[in-house]
DNA sequence: TAATCTAGGACTTGTGAGGTCGTATATGAG
DNA sequence: CTCATATACGACCTCACAAGTCCTAGATTA
């Protein structure tokens, strides 16, 4: 429960990679380092690029960049280029009231809740993801009100 | 992405429903009041008595009541009767470890964010479902190290 | 012009959530 | 006593979506 996606995680994966590694890489290439499927890592590559998270250089020797830096992009915004908004409940986006929406008592507190989770993927950078921080030390603390961050 | 099943929305309605309602409660009440599967709603709350967090009265007149009182069951506690051990990533349950566990490069990272959203559950009672909570007003900071939550 | 790459749609497969059914058992009311 | 109303619980069905595959087109370089 909660898990995020597979492309999810191998789109961080990569993000992860391009953050360290100088110059481009090509699907082919961080697929193969990290067993996932080639043809489907180059569909998340792809996908981050249309979303402006990746810049990419097609023909031969071509590949894929960081958009911008490593310390600009979100975890956020990678999982949300590759999953759509994040939503802890079926009625966060636009109209997709469940059948429960009119009586439903439960809603604003778990919106609440899904505020934290946006807050937290918001405040994590891929830069953190790459060198991964030694030990947490001091992070700036999580505040309720600190995300509008809602689609 | 990131969405809660919808048996765990369930459990959370009726939690709220109980927290407020004196005595107890049928399946078939709570069902129908906020429009769920009435089978359904009998099988969440069978869960939820069968790990601790309601007490069930059977036979005629029969019904659920909170175990414990509101402020002492976390959704938290609600989430994981129904649906198991949160978890952000697939490996983070005992050895699941999906087919790129020895290459990953971003585990410990994404434990880490999991770590803040279980807080973020823990933190959260049943009881501020119920009585929503008018404003948010001071709630205490998520600190990243303070969730020695896993499983 | 052949090899290597991105771009992207169409398709298949597998899994798990959401929901249903059937049956057994407990209990109070009449 | 027995009937209506509950919980208890496993087996099952169904269907949407995640995960993965395949195929074709177009860019770039050696
Ligand atoms: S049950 Fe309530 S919170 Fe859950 S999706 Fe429906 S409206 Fe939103
Ligand atoms: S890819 Fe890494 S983080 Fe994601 S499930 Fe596998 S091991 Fe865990």
């Amino acid at each position: 429960m909660l898990r995020l996606s597979k492309k999810a995680d191998y789109a961080l994966m990569a993000m992860a990679h391009l953050a360290l590694k100088p110059g481009s890489a090509s699907a082919r290439e961080i697929a193969e380092k990290y067993e996932i499927p080639t043809e489907l890592m180059a569909k998340v590559l792809q996908r981050l690029a249309r979303h402006g998270l990746l810049t990419s250089q097609q023909g031969a020797r071509g590949g894929y960049t960081l958009a911008r830096t490593a310390t600009g992009i979100s975890v956020a915004d990678v999982i949300q280029a590759i999953d759509g908004p994040v939503s802890v409940t079926a009625c966060s986006t636009h109209g997709d009231r469940c059948g429960q929406f009119a009586k439903c008592n439960v809603r604003d507190p778990l919106w609440r809740i899904s505020d934290i989770i946006v807050s937290a993927l918001s405040k994590t950078m891929v830069s953190e993801l790459a060198n991964d921080v030694p030990a947490a030390v001091e992070r700036a603390p999580i505040q309720i009100a600190a995300a509008p961050v809602r689609a």
